[in-house]
DNA sequence: GGTCAAGAGTACAGATCGGTACACTTTGTG
DNA sequence: CACAAAGTGTACCGATCTGTACTCTTGACC
């Protein structure tokens, strides 16, 4: 298969993004641990840029399909008749992220933090990034005005970057936990109405 | 002086390290742009991780001052009779941050981005300095348990980490506003009474 | 079986990396 | 003035970096 061999190259090289950062992990390494010659991998990727920017991509296609599909099992499954159901199992899947081992924080923010300069066009993709996913966030909430359901998805988007952030520098792995609390006692005291 | 000297390849340092993070920042860069001579540098630091240390060192002594004596001014200034005055400035302080032109989001959550490594000795570093202002802000609280009182500092850490990370990847500059509204939500919820 | 694209393998260029060596200069002090 | 500490300037080391060139091999398709 033509695909398989780029995405075994994609994988891997977000693997070694994950353990040691961008800038640290080399093209050589990358080359080395995914078997994909040199010549093949600058074909696919026409220097380190984009194929970090590639890898960015897949990440996000990628945890996008899991997370989305981890909020509706558990929301079914855990929030049958829960109000904000869909919501609160955004944390428990965050939460189940964190006590993975695979989990090295959000590689949008680590992305955003090692290309510091908001012109670059890899934190612009980070920041572009969160915007889906406030805008995916902001799908769940109704019952509320336009502007106060952009608010709240801002909102839970914070918290959800909080737990994240706090997960990774820290090592508290009940983060997730400790950010569900507070949204619910903050939806608690809107007058928003939910979609489970 | 002898300080001095140090002290303004310390300040260069930074400058570069937030502009362009640590691995992508060369020793002589650092060098050229300080002015100190190699020779020096590698007098002050066995290596660049130790000045990379010694950076995150000086901006958590630096930080620390200009912080804790916003917090107080804020207070007074502005919540000299809320209860939750000096909870509520701290948002205010890093609001201010944000909007500053010298905000490249926390060093210390980039760092630990950075230096994904859980046993690194800076990643450690960095979730000690998270550690220290978790106990800051538990020394803003009182009327509680002593449980309650750390479950509610890591709350208001996450909320700040969330807003500055939130700044900082997406660029949007009312996340501390957004935040701070958030935590006083919680605070009417909770039992705690509030130093100010 | 012949053809041709795709990939492997590798050598290498040019730059930069962290770090060292060493000779020279400045500066403060008795 | 003498002397020692501290700093400068620079050349250089070996390693590693991104990226290119070129040859050899494999395998699919006609």
């Amino acid at each position: 298969m033509a695909g398989s061999r780029k995405e075994h190259l994609l994988e891997t090289a977000l693997k070694l993004f994950n353990q040691h950062g961008f800038h640290a992990t080399g093209i050589d390494r990358v080359q080395a641990e995914s078997g994909v010659s040199k010549t093949t991998m600058y074909k696919y990727f026409r220097n380190k840029d984009e194929l970090i920017r590639a890898v960015l991509e897949m990440r996000h296609e990628q945890f996008g399909k899991w997370f989305t599909s981890r909020v509706i099992k558990i929301s079914r499954e855990s929030y049958p008749d829960h109000p904000y159901g869909k919501l609160m199992s955004m944390f428990d899947a965050v939460s189940e992220w964190i006590h993975s081992d695979t989990f090295f924080g959000c590689n949008f923010i680590n992305a955003s933090a090692e290309f510091s300069d908001f012109q670059h066009p890899i934190h612009v993709y980070a920041a572009q990034h969160k915007l889906e996913w406030s805008e995916y966030i902001r799908g769940c909430v109704s019952g509320v005005s336009e502007a106060e359901a952009d608010e709240m998805a801002k909102e839970i988007l914070l918290l959800l970057d909080g737990a994240i952030v706090s997960a990774h520098t820290t090592g508290l792995k009940d983060s997730a936990e400790r950010a569900q609390r507070m949204m619910l006692l903050i939806l608690q005291n809107s007058t928003a109405e939910v979609l489970d």
